[in-house]
DNA sequence: GCCCGACTTCTACATTGTGTAGTAGGACCG
DNA sequence: CGGTCCTACTACACAATGTAGAAGTCGGGC
């Protein structure tokens, strides 16, 4: 499971949000906390061993990327947890029976 | 976030599977594994605490159940992945594309 | 070619969650 | 009253995470 503690989501937020590639520093600096850089880099390492960040290493300050973007990373979750699930059919109706009617309608048109 | 352990799944699994309450002798005959009763018993309460197992105390061997469904609890989750999501419909979109038709077929029958 | 400063890697420690279980204490049955 | 059954409390090991110092490395200026 790829879950994921307060700091590293906080940095995979800010990979997210921009769509630049950022240096551990510029990380650091963007984060409101005032951490190490030593620090911003384990989680960055941490991060990349999980698979959600590439890293530059070519570069001289190392750059690095989210792989892939907010919304992939959530379907992927999404799946995850209807993986789980012994009655698929069954989850899905009950999860899309409780999404608001704008979104509703925006599905009917997506089964199309 | 209310992530589980694989002993505590398995647990979780045989309350789920049942519709009768478990004593705690129960849940350790009916799990596989040789543990100790306390064991259990230990996974029952940090079940409890974390919501998911309601315990009846007025029993002397106390009786566990589950407070919700698997199909229930699995929607929780799913919910709260889409929770974290910026863009909920992006990522109910991709979501959804991504399920088989005969799923698809499901779903456009429900969201009549 | 060599050194300095920036950058990275390695190592480390505290905290928390989970698996696992022993031990002590309360209640009940005989 | 003593044994039995059950629960509560305590404990310890191991992994994940937050946090950072110390040590190593690399590129650019002299």
């Amino acid at each position: 499971m790829a879950t994921l503690g307060d700091l590293e989501r906080s940095v995979m937020s800010l990979l997210w949000e921009g769509d630049t590639s950022l240096s551990a520093n510029d990380v650091r600096d963007q984060l409101g906390e005032d951490l190490a850089v030593t620090t911003v880099l384990t989680v960055l390492s941490r991060l990349e061993k999980k698979g959600l960040v590439r890293r530059e290493r070519s570069t001289r300050p190392h750059r690095y990327t989210a792989t892939a973007s907010r919304e992939e990373h959530t379907v992927e979750m999404l799946n995850e947890v209807l993986g789980t699930a012994s009655d698929r059919e069954a989850v899905l109706a009950r999860f899309i029976g409780g999404v608001s009617e704008e979104e509703a309608a925006a599905l009917r048109r997506i089964l199309k």
